[in-house]
RNA sequence: GGGGUCGUAGCUCAAUUGGUUAGAGCACCGGCCUGUCACGCCGGAGGUUGCGGGUUCGAGCCCCGUCGACCUCGCCA
């Protein structure tokens, strides 16, 4: 090592060693006569240096030093003058009078500085990702990210699970996401897919006998990102045998509880809470609610058959479900412009026609636009039925039952933000179960799986299989936290008859399941342990712990919204001889 | 694929109703400064206003197109 010391360790018990630090220049105060003062940085922290103005020859070195020169400084830990320390810095009680100064190597003007005040923008840190990364924030959250696997890994070592890897190079299942392909050079015209998630292989491991498999899996999905969402990303993927939900759950649970308390110092009690997917669809609209703050669906549909308004009347008569959220001291924050801003939020996201609304006044009386077109006594009884109290907004959607829960969970998400229904700081972990096992494809005119087709059925919900698949609920459970789903798991279908009544119900026909997972189908009928488990998002989770709002910065290179790696140019075109090896020509999309 | 916000110096931003030579802070370059720590002082350099077109006597500003970043809907078993 050229150093004996990091940056951000040297304290006054150090003093009158002799030390010597590495690390990048962060900020230099030449003071003519009075020497040079350098700050040093690395990912442990800032110390002072000092050159004093006797060191002629190293004074020039010194007055060379520009930000982010990689630099070398040998001499003396010291207290700093009386009244001189600075109490800002971990080290500031002492600095280094230096006796040798060496540039390791120069550097160019950065295009930003990672101690700078103001964020560079988005493009520019992307762009300079190894400049971005230097920004203490972000080494922050690696060091949190380290400790927070290691802590999962310890966690299932202890409980006596086997980490275990699985391919890369895989098949195509045409199912769920869109794959990433990879052309195969020695089977002309054939492709390997990358993972969505290991899914198939843990499966198989737990045919083959390893009952507790762990694996940090990376995953990788073609689709469009968001800000809680990467085309690849990692999973912590897990699987049991012999085992039911609440194994799972309670394995998960247990996990949950450590983490909260060893990285976040909070105790979760345990079990953690639990809410069934209709339920969660029925109070939130969605089956990833935020349960930090109120401000819960309410369906108005059985008042709005007693209303002559034909907005709402005429819905509720064709089936259409009016529902509706109370959110709390907007009366006088909701003006006429805001109200648009909203109305055109559901329109345009949430494919709304609009959006009604009533305030309620200091009196207690509901008033709006559309106050007019109910009497008296059913306002007072609206007024009841959704708690309204002075202050309060009503805010209607009259739409299919689950747009219309939709849409106000859009606007429950972001009304809470906006009005700071919740502390952000405060953390929320929650499972939502009972998923159905089915939803109908409107434009393929089929069921499709809700998880994955190899989701067992609730044993109560067995029978209805075939005779009302849309009643039969999975055994399928999410990991929410703060209103993000931070992991999903099921328990699987281990006996190869349940299976094929699913691929049925799917539309898949026996010789297409065969051909498609044969070798699933296969495994299954040499003896396969009931088994289950789930995978949890790890940068996600990383996100929530940190408490950042945006995937990428917990990501050590992400890609932009358009899937692209700024710093490298990823993707990019190859050479020909590399397409002729491969057998492929490009052809313009469009072309 | 749809909708929205944004794009001005290396970085973060400003620029009145469309009107003179597009400004500031930080960074950068030169000089000064004997205890600084957001050091200070003096001076300097730095611009295809993302790109292309249009309207206009005149465009950073208005219009059309396009590219990019971000947010979002669709999508994400």
């Amino acid at each position: 090592m050229l150093r004996t010391h990091t940056c951000g360790e040297l304290t006054a018990a150090h003093a009158d060693q002799t030390v010597t630090l590495c690390g990048w220049v962060e900020k230099t105060r030449d003071l003519g006569k009075g020497g040079v003062f350098v700050d040093v940085r690395d990912r442990y922290g800032k110390t002072q240096l000092v050159v004093r103005p006797h060191l002629q020859e190293m004074l020039e070195t010194a007055k060379q030093l520009r930000s982010e020169f990689v630099i070398l400084g040998r001499g003396k830990v010291s207290l700093r003058p009386l009244g001189q320390a600075n109490a800002n810095m971990a080290t500031g009680e002492v600095e280094i009078l230096l006796d040798e100064l060496q540039v390791l190597n120069a550097s160019k003007v950065p295009p930003f500085l990672p101690s700078a005040q103001e964020m560079p923008s988005e493009d520019a840190r992307l762009k300079y990702r190894f400049i971005d990364l230097r920004r203490p924030k972000m080494q922050q959250t690696l060091v949190l990210r380290s400790r927070i696997v290691k802590k999962i890994r310890d966690y299932f070592e202890e409980n006596g699970f086997i980490d275990i890897e699985t391919p890369i190079l895989g098949r195509s299942t045409p199912e769920g996401a869109r794959d990433y392909l990879v052309p195969s050079r020695v089977h002309n015209g054939q492709f390997y897919a990358l993972p969505q998630s290991p899914q198939i292989y843990k499966q198989l491991m737990m045919i083959a006998g390893y009952d507790r498999y762990v694996q940090v899996a990376r995953c990788f999905r073609d689709e469009d990102l968001r800000a809680d969402r990467q085309p690849e990303f990692t999973q912590l993927d897990m699987e049991m045998s012999f085992v039911d939900e609440e194994d799972i759950i309670g394995m998960i649970d247990g996990l949950m509880k450590r983490l909260a308390r060893e990285i976040l110092g909070i105790e979760l009690p345990l079990p953690l809470p639990r809410m069934s997917y209709d339920e969660a669809m029925r109070r939130f609209g969605h089956d990833a609610p935020d349960l930090r703050f109120g401000m819960e669906l309410i369906d108005c549909s059985a008042w709005a058959k007693t209303v002559d308004f034909r907005i709402f009347r005429g819905a509720v008569d064709e089936g259409k479900a009016i529902r509706a959220i109370n959110v709390p001291n907007a009366a006088e924050l909701f003006t006429r412009k805001k109200i648009d801003e909203l109305t055109l939020f559901v329109q345009e996201d949430f494919g709304l026609k609009g959006l009604a609304w009533l305030k309620c006044t200091t009196d207690g009386k509901l008033e709006g636009p559309i106050a007019k077109n109910f009497t008296e006594s059913q306002l007072a009884e609206l007024a009841s039925a959704t708690a309204a109290v002075p202050g309060s907004v009503l805010l209607f959607a009259a739409d299919e039952y689950e747009r219309a829960g939709k849409a106000l969970y859009g606007l429950r998400r972001r009304l809470g933000l906006e009005l700071k229904l919740y502390d952000p700081g405060q953390m929320h972990f929650s499972w939502v179960v009972r998923f159905p096992m089915f939803a109908y494809d409107a434009e393929e005119n089929r069921w499709a799986a809700m998880h994955h087709p190899f989701t067992a059925p609730l044993d109560s919900d067995l029978p209805k299989l075939e005779s009302d698949p849309a009643a039969v609920r999975a055994k399928a459970y999410d990991l929410v936290i703060n209103g993000y789903e931070a992991g999903g798991g099921t328990i699987r279908i281990h006996d190869n008859v349940t299976q094929q009544k699913v691929f049925q119900l799917l539309g898949m026909s026996p010789e297409e399941a065969e051909h498609r997972f044969g070798f699933l189908l296969e495994a299954l009928r040499f003896g396969a342990p009931p088994h289950g488990g789930i995978a949890l998002g790890i940068d996600r989770l990383i996100m929530l712990f940190a408490g950042l709002d945006n995937i990428r910065d917990c990501v050590t290179f992400p890609k932009t919204a358009k899937a692209i790696d700024l710093m490298t140019e990823a993707p990019n075109v190859v050479d020909d001889r590399q397409l002729r090896e491969l057998g492929i020509q490009v052809k313009p999309k469009n072309g």
